[in-house]
RNA sequence: GCCCUCGUGGUGAAAUUGGUAGACACAAAGGACUUAAAAUCCUUGCCGCUUGCGGAGUGCCAGUUCGAGUCUGGCCGAGGGCACCA
């Protein structure tokens, strides 16, 4: 609805828009239904489709069909194919083995949301850690692309570009080489940090279990119990956060590269990253937290080497750490430099001299992982030789279309099983095809392209017409997309135009809106969720069963409807009851675009109520019209007074709609109703000025009630209704003001006068007006602030 | 723990740059029309005396200003995001 409000504003205001519709249709979803219900996800899918296609034809959106996509067609996934060899070739995907959810029970990949308390979804079995070949696509080549372009999207909310920012986290600091005794096969491990200047300060070295140095540990049972230990906590998020920090020490020691007199003992510690980094940090308890949790532990050193001002020379640190600023100290040559604007990048300049590091910016942002273990999603176009080299297939053998009509209840991936369509011959040697699917963001990352050119049967877009249509200039959406989604799709966009001379476009979405949900109250009984249908209350407190009322069921809080817990309102029953416009009228009444919205039954009536006030009003001000027919040029009071509404409420609607205000769209409506109301009681002496006016206000109000108000314009004969009317300034401007009256800041007046009335002028008034005569006896006035047209405040004393 | 956003009547909410707080609606109460209902229209809305007027008032405490819902600092509360990121 907020989409299709703006377009038709758009297309009145004379812009070419294109207003599309498509369906982002592979995914779980769709094969855990097929699988439970026995069915084809091909055709669950396109049933669902067309059940959602005609929801929105009921609503009567103008969607415009013809370009109408869905991302499970090979129609569309044959370009994406293409994209991901282009991409390939450009050096942006690649396969590697990495760490990954992975449900035993179900033999598949499981994303972070599907893992539940350490246990998969479906199977309920504890989810292992297994390392896996996966194929990922290197977002974070654009990491600093990502993050610096940013700052040109004016017009998305900061919220979205502050989350983005944190998610590709960037962070300066230095790489650092330490000498390690112990084992002649480690020479050195290679850390990251962002205090070089702590150095003086550290206690210990710490890496990760999954560290290359693990592998000297293998044959350790002590050391193969705390790797286990660590892995089970490894994965869920909640657990990260409980964990308690835990070390296995080593034999090793570290020597500190700006003392080589100083050693410290090596340990493997379970928070330590292997995938940030380097999978190794040096610790240095008195300046971070986490590292003073651990000393304190095992009782290491915690030796402070930041002082908060200069004369704290006996600054010590307890049980909290201390990050703040202040000067270097316990550190020879470092000693006095100020932290942290002098000293991190001082120290960076001596160990870059000396060779031990060099200065590094490490990025948060993780390689995109977009192999899926499933069947409903789009075939990767690759495949293995019986030697397992990677074979790219050829684009005259593309599309690779998912074979239909196959078994999906078996463990694993079914593709897997498909032993047939696995078999691929490129350039006469026979090989594998990947059975992998790509992860169905992938599908969502290039489909405004697509939408440009939705028939091109040889490329995903044309050139020409993405240049003419794209970045989008008004992207509506849930805020849930902020990182991935939106993330996903500003890479892919950079992914396209990289090496690329044609394709120019930067970032895709020049304007985002963030909408909110619908959301409907919840109800249970005996924990079965029932759909608002089910349930009646004659108090709007107290819900009971339709069926059996005296039965109570517990309401819940209001949520986003789903259909997990039923509350959801079927739009084609709503549109069936009340009408289009009046959905419409409510969607937009209830809350501002970006809040959610409550669905209530009282504001629906309420929205029906006002169409159907407004098509009555409309019925008896075409009466006036017609009746009226004699000429008569002259503009009477009640005609001033219509031209002054029109232009005043056509200014306030344009600045609404600009401005996305679409619930004060709707108090103009009910303002506009309530003027015309009263209005028609009087006399109107230029009826054609008035039917003028009347007009226009019917043509603003068309973006937001459409069927209603094409119907209106049409009873009064109206032809041309795509266009935005002209304000005329002359009748806004006002002849008189009103004027606040203060009294030592409080208003105690409103006097209405001529506009630009001077100061003189206005205080001769305020003079003969008995009731503010009261304030002024015995009082002396120290001071007089008089804004122009607005406000006069006296001081006195 | 860190980051972000937001606190306005019984409810959803308005208030373009600091300048009439509560537009517009929902719910409630009262009234008009009607035999009655529906529909429609009007009034009320916190505290005090009750034509009218006076007072308090935008989470709390302070500050800046002639003037603060709006700006600044601190606190309290709610929601969202991230999370051993070195």
């Amino acid at each position: 609805t907020i989409g299709d409000v703006l377009s038709r504003y758009k297309i009145q205001k004379g812009f070419n828009v294109l207003h599309p519709m498509g369906w982002d249709s592979f995914g779980m979803p769709a094969e855990n239904a097929a699988k439970s219900n026995n069915l084809d996800p091909k055709i669950w899918t396109e049933e669902n489709i067309s059940v959602m296609k005609s929801q929105l034809e009921k609503l009567g959106l103008s969607i415009d069909w013809d370009r109408e996509i869905s991302t499970c067609s090979p129609k569309y996934y044959k370009h994406q194919q293409k994209f991901f060899l282009d991409l390939y070739e450009k050096g942006l995907v690649y396969r590697k083995e990495n760490y990954v959810n992975w449900d035993p029970v179900d033999k598949t990949v499981l994303a972070n949301e599907q893992v539940i308390n350490g246990k998969g979804w479906r199977s309920g079995a504890t989810v292992e850690r297994k390392k896996l070949n996966q194929w990922f696509f290197n977002i974070n080549k654009f990491s600093d692309d990502l993050l610096n372009d940013l700052e040109s999207l004016e017009n998305w909310p900061s919220k979205v570009k502050t989350m983005q920012k944190n998610w590709i986290g960037k962070s300066f600091g230095c790489e650092l080489d330490f000498e390690i005794q112990g084992n002649s096969k480690v020479n050195k491990i290679k850390c990251f940090t962002t205090r070089p200047d702590t150095l003086f300060g550290m206690s210990f070295l710490a890496v990760s279990v999954d560290h290359p140095i693990a592998k000297f540990y293998k044959d350790d049972k002590d050391f193969e119990s705390f790797r286990k230990e660590c892995s089970k906590t490894g994965t869920t998020e909640e657990s990260i956060a409980q964990a308690e920090k835990l070390g296995f020490k080593t034999n090793l020691t570290a020597i500190n590269p700006l003392d080589k007199s100083k050693e410290v003992p090596v340990y493997f510690a379970n928070f330590v990253l292997m995938d940030y980094g380097f999978g190794a940090v040096f610790g240095c308890p008195a300046h971070d937290q986490r590292d003073l949790d651990f000393a304190l532990k095992y009782k290491l050193e915690i030796n402070p080497v930041v002082k908060p001002a200069e004369e704290d020379n006996n600054f010590k640190v307890d049980k909290i750490a201390y990050t703040g600023p202040g000067v270097i100290f316990n550190s020879k040559f470092l000693d006095n430099l100020k932290v942290p604007e002098e000293s991190i990048i001082s120290t960076i300049e001596i160990l870059e001299k000396d060779k031990i590091g060099k200065k590094k910016i490490n990025f948060r942002l993780k390689d995109w992982g977009v192999s899926r273990q499933r069947y409903w999603g789009c075939p990767i176009p690759i495949a293995y030789t019986k030697k397992k080299e990677i074979k790219k297939v050829p684009i005259k053998q593309l599309p690779i279309k998912l074979p239909e009509n196959i078994k999906l209840n078996v463990s694993g991936n079914p593709l897997d099983h498909q032993e047939d369509w696995k078999k691929i011959i490129i350039d006469g040697e026979e090989c594998t095809l990947e059975t992998d699917t790509l992860d169905t963001f992938v599908d969502s990352s290039w489909y405004f392209l697509r939408f440009c050119s939705p028939k091109n049967e040889n490329e995903g877009f044309s050139i020409d017409d993405v240049n003419y249509w794209m970045p989008v200039d008004q992207y509506i959406g849930g805020v849930e997309h902020a990182i991935l989604h939106l993330l996903y799709s500003r890479f892919f966009t950079k992914a396209l135009s990289y090496q690329n001379n044609e394709f120019k476009i930067s970032e895709p979405f020049q304007g985002l809106f963030t909408q909110g949900m619908v959301c409907h109250e919840t109800y249970k009984i005996e924990n079965q969720w029932l759909n608002p249908e089910e349930v009646t209350s004659n108090n709007g407190k107290d819900y009971y069963l339709k069926k059996d009322t005296k039965k109570k069921v517990i309401v819940g809080p209001s949520e986003s409807m789903s259909k997990s817990k039923k509350n959801t309102i079927d739009p084609e029953k709503m549109v069936e009851s009340y009408g289009a416009d009046s959905v419409r009228f409510f969607i937009l009444s209830d809350s501002p675009p970006e809040k959610d919205v409550q669905w209530s039954d009282q504001g629906m009536q309420a929205s029906y109520k006002f169409t159907q006030k407004f098509w009555n009003l409309n019925t008896e001000l075409k009466k006036i019209i017609n009746r009226n027919n004699k000429k008569n040029s002259k503009e009477n009071k009640t005609n001033v007074e219509m031209s002054t509404f029109t232009n005043q409420i056509i200014k306030k609607i344009t600045y609404n709609l600009e401005n996305f205000h679409y619930n004060v769209i709707v108090a103009n409506f009910h303002e506009i109703y309530n003027f015309l109301n009263k209005l028609k009681q009087h006399e109107i002496s230029n009826i054609e000025d008035f039917k003028q006016n009347y007009i226009n206000i019917l043509v603003v109000m068309n973006p937001v009630l459409p069927h209603l108000i094409s119907e209106c314009l049409s009873e009064l004969e109206v032809k041309n209704t795509s266009f935005w009317p002209e304000i005329n300034t002359k009748y806004l401007e006002e002849k008189s003001v009103n004027i606040v009256i203060q009294i030592n800041g409080k208003k105690r007046d409103l006097i209405n006068c001529d506009k630009n009335i001077s100061e003189e002028e206005l205080f001769e008034k305020l003079k003969a007006k008995e009731g503010l005569r009261k304030y002024f006896k015995g009082k002396q006035i120290i001071k007089k602030i008089y804004v122009k047209n607005k406000i006069v405040n006296f001081i006195l004393k």
